[in-house]
DNA sequence: CAAAAAACATACTAACTAGTATGTTTTTTG
DNA sequence: CAAAAAACATACTAGTTAGTATGTTTTTTG
């Protein structure tokens, strides 16, 4: 029984990278065995249903990846203004598993499943909680070792810099270039200066 | 010819509040000639293919929407601070053609038909460089009263202010409630007057 | 008002969709 | 190593999709 989840596995990561690109509901089962080369008996001896394999995607891929890319810098730095920053540099510049002309994996989640289908709303809530209620600490952290103003609102900076995140990723897919970033980033570094 | 022009238009009209409410992929012809009850023919009369209707619903519906609610707005009021704000609030918790539950329809279509349908992409790049591009002009026309600091990056702020938007939009979308619009909308109001 | 064009209606098609029924092969375990 | 269970394979189905072929009705215009 080892095998198995390595399987599993390699159709949940593949199967991500299409519907990360193309959307959810315009991968189709086909798409997903044409590319991972399992067929139907498998894909479906593996996932009850597409639905089910995309809430594995939500909570087996991109919650690690929350977790390891989007939480953990937050938490080796200091200072939280420094690392929402850097955080931010790196995900729009640097990081490749994220790519520009395809946005934010869970705000494209977000955007195609929400409202309608009240599991994925449930499992991509959680995941942004995870990373707001982070962020809000760090914050908080800061205000107490002096490197954030006592008069700062954590809840509110988080929302706000969380939600322009989210927005910045969709007009880099619409723009397809990484272009937007810049102006993004600067006016970020400046907002958050004037947290100090 | 004027009644069919009423057709074509309560076409559009119907079938932009399945896609705003669903999704564009997941709402097919065979709903929209239910909803709006002109049979497929008609429909097919009027527009030689899906997508064609798409972008009719962006360039004859949104692009109008636009210059009259985000646009014109921020042209009324001398001070371009306040009036970003002001637009912010009304547009997220007074406005009615715009639903929480549903987000911002210009950035559903983003981040449904990009990058891969291209004339989606340039028509949805058009209305957000016209709102862009007139929100620039406010804050600059703003510098030179002396309502805002001379060093800020109109450019910069524009594309801040725009993605806090889409974002936010993106959440109220995922909680369902507009709760998490006022957090935002302190926040937002606090940068501004950073910015002054 | 009649001919022409515009507007709409019906019935169909071929391709695709998620999912299933029923197998065979491979792996694990006593 | 044999029986049992897990893992995978193939062929199919019923429903849905965008779009078309071929009509009829309504409106416009000379």
């Amino acid at each position: 029984m080892k095998k198995s989840a390595a399987t599993r596995l390699m159709i949940l990561q593949k199967a991500f990278e299409l519907i990360y690109a193309k959307g959810y509901q315009t991968t189709s089962i086909d798409d997903i065995i044409a590319t991972t080369k399992v067929t139907k008996g498998a894909f479906y001896y593996h996932f009850k249903t597409k639905d089910e394999m995309g809430l594995a995607i939500i909570n087996e891929l991109l919650k690690p990846q929350l977790t390891a890319g989007f939480i953990e810098p937050l938490q080796n730095n200091e200072n939280p203004l420094d690392a929402i920053y850097q955080l931010m540099q790196h995900l729009l510049l640097e990081n490749d598993f994220l790519k520009v002309e395809y946005g934010c994996p869970a705000a494209n989640f977000t955007q195609e499943m929400t409202p309608w289908h009240s599991d994925f709303s449930l499992a991509l809530y959680e995941i942004t909680q995870l990373w707001n209620t982070h962020m809000i600490a760090a914050i908080e952290k800061g205000q107490q070792n002096g490197l954030v103003r006592p008069d700062v609102n954590a809840q509110s900076v988080t929302m706000f810099v969380m939600s322009s995140y989210w927005g910045i990723r969709n007009f880099g897919k619409l723009e397809n270039s990484k272009t937007v970033y810049l102006p993004y980033l600067k006016e970020l570094k400046s907002y958050l200066d004037s947290l100090r």
